[in-house]
DNA sequence: CCGGATCCGCTTAGATACTG
DNA sequence: CAGTATCTAAGCGGATCCGG
């Protein structure tokens, strides 16, 4: 480390890892830029993410005030959660992972296509 | 999830997890944005990451193509890592994580003044 | 039935000590 | 200096169960 201002930067990244790091916040997080989803919805969006491990996300989430939990009384419960407004700054970060995903996709597919190439 | 350009997006987002989830891999990818770096200023820069963790997410992401690592056959030995071109594709994603993390410092900054403002 | 909480086992991450 | 070995702690997933 060089000087105090790259310490600031670089804790920047630590500090935000401690918010939204661990497996599934940030796909949450993707998840709930499109709409408001329900618990179910959510767990089907991410293809397989066990209910424990979703429970926690999204109650770390809410205590972390990025995403909202609004519950209904119907029969059966109706369960909302959405991004708050603080949550919602974080989609540019989002955009731009999301973005570097289907390059790197892209990639991943080109050197299978050039391996069976030969 | 309503259709599959839908499922394509958010699965990019989780194989962009599958290479760069981790505690770890951001910040090492963010400190290497600055300049190569020998493995002893990499565990200098990120505050206490564990020799194992962080040779562990070296070798990841040299894996995926990310870093390089050259090794030097001085006495003692010495070793740089480096962002490969494609890590440098990651930099506008720091970037935009980093700014966000900055913005939530200062928001938790901000409220741990007005509690002790009562 | 929906939205979780709980129990269990496996995999990943961390602390510390030690080595080429 | 740049890691590995070992042990322990935390996180994740699967199945099952519970309250409304």
């Amino acid at each position: 480390m060089k000087n105090k201002e790259e310490f600031i930067e670089i804790q920047a990244v630590l500090d935000a890892f401690e918010i939204i790091g661990g497996k599934w916040k940030f796909p949450i997080i993707y998840s709930l830029c499109q709409s408001k989803k329900r618990y179910n919805e959510l767990q089907t969006d991410l293809n397989g993410i066990s209910p424990r491990s979703l429970a926690n996300a999204l109650k770390e989430l809410e205590m972390n005030g990025l995403i909202k939990r609004d519950a209904f009384a119907t029969v059966p419960v109706t369960v909302e959660y959405s991004l708050t407004k603080y949550g919602k700054e974080l989609k540019p970060v989002l955009l731009s992972i999301q973005e570097w995903g289907k390059k790197h996709r892209k990639k991943i597919i080109d050197e299978i296509k050039n391996e069976s190439k030969g």
